[in-house]
DNA sequence: TCGAGTTTTCAGTATTTATTGAAAGTGTTG
DNA sequence: CAACACTTTCAATAAATACTGAAAACTCGA
């Protein structure tokens, strides 16, 4: 039967999607809400998604609200009804910028602070060994910035034009 | 006294870099070792290495092997010498290509596996729930293809070349 | 082939992270 | 304002991951 087959193929990405999401660093629960509302074809109550992943009304929640709070899931709200929905953002584009604002977020940002702090520190030492220590934190520091305005510049990008752009680059 | 001031801001850098690790996914230690291997005037041996991070043998071990495995550090060997010698990759842009291609390794190929196959297990459902599933797994997986190739392309383009091309991003 | 020096493995343990479930909180309706 | 329908919090617990230390396995020179 039809239906079935979707199940199965739906509930396949489901609990696959949770096991790459900790190789992505993200929780597995987190990533399989997130492949359930994907591909959910209406949004969902707290308690289907509950039923569906078998999983405690707590982890629900809080992996609810961190979608939400990434920006990558929305609440919605019926009129008539008093329980919260939630839905996905079904857009790959928008799907990546949110990620990849994310990442830079929580990975360069903070390697950036500290390349910054210590190319800082080690500015004046006169030694052969501080020049070195020096150059190599001024260095890492140029790149990772460098990597961060790339990335702010992709991220805001329309999807055509990156597309345009892409071609240039995969031409 | 300078030396002080060189000890300390490798100190910390060593020390927030593996804090910085775990965001990354890659364990603390690997990352400690990466960052004191990057700042280190010299190769160092394991026993160097145990000693300057206060960790177990096993432990000193398995983390060098790994950076070894990633191609973040080489062996190097000392003639007259019987024991293992570790040096780090300082080059920016070698760097980057390699965490680029592991990370295309453990999060983008896995990634497209699973699209490739759900989309293929759900090309022929005839409903029309069926047609949303298989259509948002194509768009899922073409865009990550898409990335996949965008990060090859990158990866292996010369660091001269990849700064051109970014300075007309940028621009 | 022996033994000192060095690397590798891995069972046990410690630490970190995720999950449960129940109680407390909030806001709506009759 | 009380009963209800939901949402939120969080201490306790489970699961996953990292680390230790000691034993085993190499390797090389004598």
């Amino acid at each position: 039967m039809e239906a079935e087959k979707l199940k199965h193929a739906r509930d396949e990405f489901v609990s696959q999607w949770g096991a790459l999401g900790t190789q992505w660093g993200i929780n597995r629960t987190m990533a399989q809400i997130h492949a359930l509302l994907m591909t959910a074809p209406q949004a969902m109550t707290t308690d289907e998604v509950m039923e569906d992943l078998e999983i405690s009304r707590g982890n629900a929640h809080t992996n609810l609200k961190e979608l939400v709070a990434w920006g990558l899931i929305r609440v919605v709200v019926k009129k008539g009804e008093r329980r919260e929905y939630f839905e996905a953002e079904k857009d790959v584009w928008s799907i990546f910028t949110i990620v990849a604002r994310e990442r830079k977020r929580r990975e360069i940002e903070p390697a950036l602070a500290i390349l910054n702090k210590c190319a800082d520190e080690s500015r004046e030492i006169d030694s052969t060994e501080g020049k070195a220590f020096y150059d190599q934190m001024r260095a890492l520091e140029d790149f990772v910035g460098f990597a961060s305005k790339m990335s702010d510049r992709v991220s805001s990008m329309k999807y055509g034009f990156a597309i345009q752009l892409a071609a240039k680059i995969l031409g």
